[in-house]
DNA sequence: GCACGCTAGTTACCGATGAAACCAAAGGCA
DNA sequence: TGCCTTTGGTTTCATCGGTAACTAGCGTGC
């Protein structure tokens, strides 16, 4: 059994390394201009993207767990970015919405998302790019056949 | 400014995902088969392939926290799968190494977290394998030009 | 009509995490 | 020598995250 294990090299400890260095990198930015902590700006993206969605919705969007959810959702509300109305046919859900301000919020923050992104993947080759996006998908697929539940988060 | 935002398409979404769920899964396996968890693991990982390793030096090779190493390498120690003497030169320092149990474990662990990432990997092609380490690669310089810290962990 | 199980969402609890404070030992440097 | 900064490493503390337990409402079978 060769004793030569390179961690570096170990892909889950690699990608751990990137994504929690990014996603403290983006938590910083989203929190210094917006006081958003990450979960919070999710549930704002899928919001602002899907309007009228209950909190379990979000949660299948997301993949981030529903009590993160729940607090992601009562943190918006407070600050008013995000209303919520019982929903007529089943009183267990409530529709989640954004108010004009969430509206504002989310339109300056979308532009600082992606322009992080974009500076993030800078000098990176289109087709390798197609190919992480690749292989996160069959990442993605065999977790689930692993039995892997999803789950989204890392330190936020 | 296009309000279409494709959360499930955006980079640190998606590795912050797949990150999180990997973790989760590797940890559960190395905590039912060997009682460590994902911080101890490492540190035996790296101090199995490079001996005498100071702390700080754990910390260099890991991109972890200082202060989970410190637990991580607590831990270990009292489960006797590390031993530590002080240095001569530098009364700071204590240096690492396994124990004959440490060597045990860490020889069983292996073949184990070998056998996972390649079946994570199954099914995938050489050359998106290749292509996501050179991303990877580039993230982690892009990270540290846009003053992202090291830092290495999600949940364990 | 009502007992049972299921889903939406919240609360409670506990372990993990990391920033910052802290201690001890080195290392300039005057 | 004495001071001041830096580094190795641990401890403290506030916060975060997830599992499990809980409440409320829906729906099915009988």
């Amino acid at each position: 059994m060769p004793a030569d294990f390179a961690l570096e090299e170990f892909l889950p400890y690699r990608l751990s390394v990137a994504a929690n260095r990014t996603s403290r990198l983006f938590a910083r930015r989203y929190s210094e201009e917006f006081g958003l902590s990450i979960p919070e700006w999710r549930v704002l993206a899928v919001v602002g993207r899907f309007g009228g969605l209950s909190a379990s919705a979000v949660v299948e969007r997301t993949a981030m767990d529903k009590v993160k959810v729940s607090r992601a959702v009562r943190a918006l509300l407070a600050r008013g970015l995000l209303a919520r109305e019982g929903d007529a046919e089943d009183r267990r859900v409530q529709r989640l919405a954004m108010t004009a301000e969430g509206r504002a919020v989310h339109a300056r923050i979308l532009p600082l998302a992606r322009g992080l992104e974009a500076e993030l993947l800078a000098g990176t080759s289109v087709a390798d790019r197609a190919a992480l996006h690749r292989l996160l998908d069959a990442l993605d697929r065999r977790l689930t056949e692993m039995g892997a539940g999803p789950g989204a988060e890392g330190p936020d």
